[in-house]
DNA sequence: CTGGTGCCCTAC
DNA sequence: TTAGGTAGGGCACCAG
């Protein structure tokens, strides 16, 4: 029966078939590819007919003129001849980082075995290029593959047909498969059955649960999951307690049933999936992988001895690195790591996550069950245990939603053209890489292995910060390069292919254009050779604009769907461009060189100096610039006002002349701030060097300090905007950046015996401890590696771990039974800073008050002033002077 | 009290 | 073993 449609690969591996003689079949790897179809079936492709194989060149002198000598030939015949090699073809004609050379390519009997062939080949002189590529990428490479393909194949098996015989099971087999699939339909196919298809939303499953697990036993006491069908947008919920063992079994019953996509859960990568592998051990003797099966089999594959026995991709969930977690068909997405990187919240509890996001729904995050005493609660009041049980797994599934991960995840696939497992955990020079590697092979470029580049020693020149002049600076213009560092590498044609390399003969004519960088490294001409990465970068460029144009139709249209989905994969494209320069300035990516990161920087340094200048030249201030925002004071009489007190639009509301009249020179102020902004941008930008006028600031103000500022917007929109200070960071306290968000507005209404008169009333309170505990927890992330004896190991993470206020919060958290992982961010009040090291008290999240008796008043108070001093300072107030609550009369007063 | 170091977190 | 970068502010700790 054939089988066609539409499917979202989830991810994939490969299966080798061994020659079978008797039944004629040979030597093969079959490519096994999990996802799910457009019309919600579960689907396992097995995708026949790709060889492994990988490429090289020998080491030595080549010529051109004398072309292939004997000698390498009769090593190419070696190479034919090894075990393990299937056959050699080529040469073709490739650019490496030795200049246009021969290349042949290797084809071998099995993936497994190039890392050692590539090891006898490399110490035999030969230079291996594509010798590191996952087997399964190269499908998506060859093919011009993506998560999103049509297919065109074979059923072999369904779910539901019988196996009485084990008919279906020799089929599977027959067609290349490892044992039944657990999906809804497995298919033959060969690759050229394979078509790239336009992206499609798929009706994903996904999976989240929950475990409550006993303190005392760590063993697991009840669990509850639910089924979300993304297609339908239907959920189902399920709970189970009783026996350890049937509490597994059962989960493991419905992943296998339901059979999700995706896995979710909140801190699951730490805990819940760690403790379901832990008490699957302890509940089996390592030889019955029957019973590990049933109780943690929730791979899509057999439940069988081999497949438990795989350490990738397998029947089991295994951590695949300190990250990510890895099983066979499914994606594992925690909902705390996404939570953490979209927020950036001030803690990580569940209950505070679930408040930022659903600040109405405070059914949502109550907190009715103390998780620290787990196994009384578990005895007095198991309805309660479980009910808050199933509401914290359904969580993950509305934070998913509500941060769209899912479908940001399968857009950077869909742009990336890779997995959507590789777009969910994948780092991102495999997203690079797809991109890469598929032109690189198109243009004959051979493919590096990574690594293979010479370290970087020390670190590049980054970008250019501007001196920032302290205090009010009126009607300022915010300017900004578009995509600075891609649009370098498209102007420049910065690439690893177009790189001149002075150690190599192959050196430009006398008369062709090059460009030459201001560190003096220098690059071919696009008339010459086209860089793979400015083509590539191009390229993005332009389907970001294809996407931004969908956008706008579909929002006139009031298409929701069409306006997520195209919203979704400009902003892919954007990552993925600003992705480019990171990989390629790292110090170990494939296709890298150290000139190539310090060239990007240096234009960039070179060409936002060069404006500043300029500007500057013509009598336009630049008060600030960071890498490639310039802020330039414009050219408003300096009488015009450039801000409006509150009372002072009230007035103009009620026309009041005076205030009429400063309004309307306010708004002429304004105007002309709009006008010299476009005609700055327009001015000053170039082909590929284009010049955004961003902002209009009536009012920018710093205390003198990089990356630190505030600026009242008033063009496009009106905001305040706040960089740096302690309001945007996540290990401040809440009183603080409250009180600084007020002075902020004061100090840009230049209001400042308000300001001065606010803060201290504020410094004076804490200091009084008139102040809510709760508004003084201060958090900061903590490290920390497990150790063999369950115990965790700070020593190795802090030169000095109990001077860290976080580890030794870190550790008390640990005494009382609380859960740690590490990067958590953990919560703490300064109970006294006079001893040394100051003591510090975990903030317990659901006890009275957080469990704190006293807080140290002088010190919040003194941590207060210290922020807020530098505020003040322009406006005559010292920290100290604050912390004292009156000026210092010197002699110098009157 | 000062300066150096380790660390966290941010801007771009 | 594992993989985007550098610039920068500021706090706590600690030695001298």
């Amino acid at each position: 029966m054939t089988y066609k449609d539409d499917i979202g690969i989830i991810s994939g591996r490969y299966h080798s078939v061994e020659a079978n003689a008797e039944n004629g079949i040979p030597e093969s790897t079959v490519l096994e590819l999990f996802g799910r179809s457009k019309s919600g079936e579960s689907v396992c492709l097995l995708v026949s007919g790709l060889s492994p194989s990988f490429e090289i060149t020998p080491l030595s002198a080549w010529n051109e003129e004398l072309g292939v000598s004997d000698f390498v030939l009769q090593r190419i015949k070696d190479v034919e001849a090894m075990k393990d090699v299937v056959s050699v073809s080529g040469p073709v004609m490739k650019l490496t980082d030795l200049g246009v050379r021969p290349v042949w390519s290797v084809t071998v009997r099995q993936p497994f075995l190039v890392p050692n062939l590539r090891k006898i080949l490399s110490k035999q002189s030969w230079q291996i290029y594509s010798g590191d590529i996952p087997f399964l990428n190269r499908l998506f490479l060859d093919y011009d593959l993506r998560m999103h393909v049509s297919v065109e194949g074979t059923v072999v098996d369904r779910r539901n047909d019988s196996n009485e015989n084990l008919e279906r099971t020799h089929a599977v087999v027959q067609a290349g498969g490892s044992g039944r699939y657990s999906v809804d339909v497995t298919v033959a196919c060969n690759v050229s059955q394979l078509k790239d298809c336009e992206p499609f939303q798929v009706p994903f499953k996904v999976f989240s649960f929950d475990l409550e697990t006993s303190i005392e036993h760590e063993t697991i006491l009840c669990a509850a999951a639910w089924i979300e069908d993304m297609g339908t947008g239907t959920r189902q919920s399920y709970s189970f307690q009783g026996e350890e063992a049937s509490i597994m079994e059962n989960l493991t019953l419905i992943v296998r049933s339901m059979d999700p996509d995706i896995i979710t859960g909140y801190n699951i990568d730490n805990f819940d999936l760690p403790r379901m592998y832990d008490r699957m051990q302890a509940q089996t003797k390592s030889k019955q992988w029957r019973k590990k099966a049933q109780l943690f089999g929730w791979g899509r594959v057999e439940q069988s001895e081999s497949e438990s026995k795989r350490n990738r991709s397998g029947l089991f969930p295994r951590r695949q690195s300190t990250r990510a977690w890895n099983v066979a068909g499914r994606s594992v997405v925690d909902a705390w790591w996404q939570a953490r990187m979209a927020l950036r919240p001030q803690r990580e509890t569940l209950s505070f996550i679930s408040n930022l996001l659903f600040p109405e729904d405070t059914e949502k995050h109550k907190m009715d069950v103390d998780a620290s005493k787990m196994d009384m609660e578990w005895a007095n009041r198991p309805e309660e245990v479980m009910e808050y049980c199933i509401r914290d797994a359904a969580l993950p599934l509305d934070i998913l939603s509500a941060l769209q991960v899912i479908r940001r995840k399968e857009a950077v696939a869909a742009v990336a053209k890779v997995t959507f497992d590789t777009a969910a955990i994948g780092s991102t020079s495999q997203l690079v890489d797809s991109l890469v590697i598929r032109l690189a092979d198109s243009e004959n470029v051979a493919v590096p292995l990574t690594g293979s580049a010479e370290a970087k020693e020390g670190q590049i020149t980054g970008g250019y910060v501007h001196e920032v002049d302290a205090g009010l600076h009126p009607w300022i213009a915010v300017l900004d390069f578009k995509s600075m560092y891609p649009s370098i590498m498209i102007g420049q044609n910065i690439c690893y292919t177009t790189r001149i390399d002075p150690a190599q003969p192959d050196q430009p004519a006398v008369d062709e254009p090059v460009y030459t960088a201001p560190t003096g490294a220098r690059f071919r001409h696009q008339s010459v050779r086209k860089g793979l990465v400015p083509r590539l970068l191009e390229d993005l460029m332009a389907q970001r604009d294809v996407h931004k144009a969908a956008l706008k139709v579909a929002k006139q249209e009031g298409n929701i769907q069409q306006e997520s989905f195209h919203d979704a994969m400009q902003y892919a494209v954007k990552i993925l461009m600003n992705t480019f320069y990171g990989v390629f300035a790292s110090g170990f990516y494939r296709f890298t060189h150290r000139d190539l990161g310090s060239s990007i920087t240096a234009w960039a340094r070179h060409n936002i100096k060069a404006i500043i200048a300029q500007l500057e030249e013509e009598g336009h201030g630049v008060v600030y610039s960071d890498t490639d925002s310039i802020f330039v004071r414009s050219p408003v009489d300096a009488s015009a006002p450039s801000s409006m007190r509150e009372e002072e639009i009230l007035a103009a509301q009620n026309e009041e002349a005076d205030a009429v009249e400063k309004m309307k020179e306010w708004n002429i102020a304004k105007q002309s701030m709009i006008d010299f902004g476009l005609e700055i941008a327009e001015r000053y930008s170039r082909d590929s060097a284009v010049l955004e006028f961003e902002k209009g600031l009536s009012v920018f103000f710093s205390h003198g300090a990089k990356k630190r500022y505030v600026g009242q917007v008033v063009w496009p929109s009106e905001e305040m905007l706040i960089r740096g200070y302690e309001t945007q960071r996540t290990d401040s306290f809440n009183y603080l950046t409250s009180t600084m968000k007020r002075m902020f507005s004061h100090a840009l209404a230049d209001e400042g015996n308000e300001l001065v008169k606010y803060a201290l009333a504020r410094v004076q309170a804490v200091k009084n401890a008139e102040i809510d505990a709760s508004e003084l927890i201060l958090a900061k992330s903590c490290k920390g590696r497990v150790s063999s004896n369950g115990g965790i190991d700070f020593t190795k993470d802090y030169a000095n771990p109990d001077s860290m206020a976080q580890v030794r919060v870190a550790k008390a958290r640990i005494a009382l039974g609380l859960g740690f992982t590490s990067g958590m961010k953990v919560s703490y009040i300064v109970a006294d800073a006079s001893q040394r090291p100051m003591r510090v008290e975990p903030w317990l999240e659901n006890e009275e008050n957080g469990g704190i008796s006293t807080y140290d008043g002088q010190f919040y108070a003194e941590r207060l002033a210290a922020a807020l001093g530098r505020i003040t300072e322009a406006f005559g107030w010292t920290a100290k002077e604050l912390v004292s609550g009156n000026k210092q009369t010197t002699l110098f007063s009157f």
